[in-house]
DNA sequence: GTAGACTTCCGAACAGTGTTAAGTAAGCAA
DNA sequence: TTGCTTACTTAACACTGTTCGGAAGTCTAC
């Protein structure tokens, strides 16, 4: 199944030489500034010409966010996997942040462009993120660290955290950009408190 | 100080029939379908003519994200201030997700478009919803309900709170939009998580 | 090796965008 | 009424995504 015939080759490689394109004048210039004229100028193409591997501005938007949530998997990976369920779920959402965080432009696109409902419910369950976050939730249930309650299992455990660490990355792409000041402690506080209420006590408010 | 002039008053008018045209425009098509001929036709005006009123577009989606942040306020307002600091950031976290749910188009815009720097320093020194979160917070230490720590005192606390919610927001509407889910149980219970990792035992984890 | 078909690519154009310059009509102060 | 300022329009500029027609290049088959 790999691509056999030259002109397969030929094509791939310009198809990835306009998304590398695409990516660095997204991290350089934002989204924004990522027109189809400026990509063909990068690549000595045409505007039109590009419309040959791509159907819309869009599709190659699409292609990009993609890509940066394979990174964005791969950046979690790094996690030690031998953690105790509360550790590694810290260690997990301060990655997911850092990656936030050095990749503002690409993830500001990544979940403000967000894919076709197909693509969600595919990045939701094989070869993304998310599942390395309910993995890991699953084993503290299993473990007795995480005490899940009455409509409140394993999937909205995840939802809490993921939407913790969105909104932290947000905020700080966003509304506190251009903000001298350290939010490191703070973000892993935030999250370890939202760990603590996953421990337990948190039954009646 | 009041506006005396009639030609103040027609100024003042007319600024507002502008604004409420983007308003208008930009809860029925998004942003994306927000432009200056849209307005512009909206209110019989060429679109020149506008420039003798904003400076530009992106003053006008400043002036409509003010707006917006003045509704979030006056929607947590309707918060009950007598509940006990715990209920009361409950109330407060479900009043801010529930505004986001209710006007998506307008929530996506005021945390896509920040403010500019000092705009973001009045928004969260006075007369906004964030002033409201930190004296719930302020009351709940006081009161021994919520326990800092140390490097975690109220204004983290605030930021936690406030990154929880606007996650659920932004994940709702960009990422989980047209998912046919019932999230109001799972966003109770998230914030209860958080709450409950407020009210104690976070220390180690 | 050449004919035909298909694939790449480009130039030009269309409709749209934000914004500006020039000019005109209205309102207003003297 | 004269002069000045405000309000507004028309036309244009530079830009955007996208499409169409044509011109080369590349491959397949005879």
């Amino acid at each position: 199944m790999v691509d056999s015939t030259p002109r397969e080759r030929r094509q791939a490689r310009t198809r990835e030489a306009i998304l590398t394109a695409a990516r660095q004048i997204v991290a350089q210039k934002g989204v924004a500034g990522l027109s189809m004229r400026a990509i063909a100028r990068r690549i000595d193409y045409s505007p039109a010409g590009l419309y040959e591997y791509f159907d819309s501005k869009e599709a190659i938007i699409e292609a990009v966010c993609l890509e940066g949530h394979w990174q964005l998997m791969q950046a979690m990976r790094q996690v030690d996997e031998n953690l105790p369920p509360a550790g590694r779920l810290l260690g997990l959402g301060l990655a997911y942040i850092a990656f936030a965080i050095h990749n503002p432009e690409a993830y500001l696109l990544m979940f403000t462009n967000p894919p076709s409902p197909t693509n969600v419910l595919a990045l939701m369950s094989e070869s993304s993120s998310y599942p390395l976050l309910l993995a890991t939730i699953e084993a503290g249930v299993a473990g007795g660290v995480f005490r899940p309650r009455p409509g409140y299992g394993v999937n909205e455990m995840a939802y809490s955290a993921w939407s913790l660490v969105h909104g932290i990355a947000m905020l700080r792409l966003t509304y506190l950009n251009d903000m001298p000041l350290d939010f490191s402690t703070s973000d892993r506080e935030a999250l370890q408190t939202l760990i603590g209420g996953l421990q337990g006590v948190g039954n009646d408010a």
